[in-house]
RNA sequence: CGCGGGAUGGAGCAGCUUGGUAGCUCGUCGGGCUCAUAACCCGAAGGUCGUAGGUUCAAAUCCUUCUCCCGCAA
């Protein structure tokens, strides 16, 4: 397998631990990422977290605007299998044909539930109990390819969006690594999806960071933590933005919107049960315990 | 030079406008009460007020420099 001509496709640090398996395992000849975007307050012109890595093994990186016009650049490093993860783009039909063991991608959902760019959190997001890994081939269209092996994890009640993102990324990467013999060999099942069972995940967008409490709790606990610890719910306090890293909820009887305010605890009432805020990050602040927020609003919440 | 918030004992905050003894709540430690306690009572320790300079008899407070943290926007 070391001979074998990989381009590897992708952008986040979900991608890093395939990249690595690959790059210890076969000839990774270039890798295919983002072009660096400017990050933060003060707009750092930063490389993506796999071009950092391939940088860092000396690989050739590609850094396309746009993949459409420019995939010949890749057809140059005669790939003999590309493989995908998190990339963000939808790759030419050309590209997908060229290499000889096809154009894999892997896939943070058990396809076709959950096709699009976001499946981790909307899997949280509807209070899912199982979800997974999907390895596919790619077709010209967004993950709706022939599937290869699906790996599946049980999601815990307190797994937040970090958590899965790092139980996945292993998951994604084993799965990998236990069928690109398989692959490579011509020796996969390839299983169809079900086209009726089809469903989407699309991006997570700034407006949906706002939590409703017209939503039963247990869907806000839900939103809370498939946002954690990034990019955050958020509501408002006492006339300020507060966002919310963890909570917890019970099915009491309550009203939505009124704040229950005791001692040590902070809960917000919803359509059904009240959402408690453990650890707030009020704007301007760092993270704190419900405990301390409560502790510096002495005389504003009685 | 994109916009804005912030830095005060271990934590969260007040004090700054109008300069003059370092304050509140919590935590910690010691003691007490109690069958008991995360409850209550008494006491103690713990702070160069982010950095550097300036004004002043006197600076947490006014002026300037720099550093770091955070939110928005991209």
């Amino acid at each position: 397998m070391k001979d074998l001509r990989v381009v590897f496709m992708g952008t986040p640090d979900f991608a890093l631990k395939p990249l690595q398996a690959l790059i210890d395992n076969c000839h990774v000849v270039c890798v295919v990422t983002k072009v660096d975007a400017y990050v933060g307050r003060k707009k750092v012109l930063t490389p993506s977290s796999v071009a950092k890595l391939a940088s860092a093994n000396n690989i050739p990186v590609l850094k396309l605007k746009s993949i459409k016009k420019e995939y010949q650049q890749i057809i140059d490093y005669k790939p003999d299998i590309i493989i995908t993860c998190a990339y963000g783009k939808i790759i030419p039909k050309v590209l997908i044909d060229y290499p000889k063991f096809g154009c894999v991608n892997i896939h943070a959902s058990l396809l076709p539930k959950y096709r699009g760019s976001a499946p981790i959190q909307w899997a949280l997001i509807n209070g899912e109990k199982i979800t997974g890994i999907t390895l596919m081939y790619m077709d010209e269209f967004m993950d709706t390819g022939d599937i290869i092996a699906k790996g599946t994890y049980e999601i815990k009640d307190e797994d937040n969006v970090e958590d899965l993102f790092n139980v996945l990324s292993t998951l994604g990467c084993e799965l990998l690594m236990n069928n690109l013999d398989d692959i490579i060999n011509n020796r996969v099942h390839r299983i169809k999806q079900n086209e009726e069972e089809a469903t989407y995940a699309p991006m997570i967008t700034r407006e949906m960071e706002e939590l409703d409490f017209n939503y039963p709790a247990k869907d806000l606990y839900n939103k809370i933590r498939a946002f954690s610890p990034y990019p955050l719910t958020k509501t408002t306090i006492c006339n300020e933005e507060v966002k919310i890293i963890k909570a917890h909820y019970t099915d009491e009887e309550a009203t939505p919107n009124k704040l229950y305010v005791t001692k040590n605890s902070l809960g917000i009432g919803t359509k059904k049960g009240i959402i408690y805020l453990d650890i707030v990050k009020p704007v301007g602040k760092n993270s704190m315990a419900i405990k301390d927020y409560l502790n510096g609003k002495k005389g504003v919440l009685k």
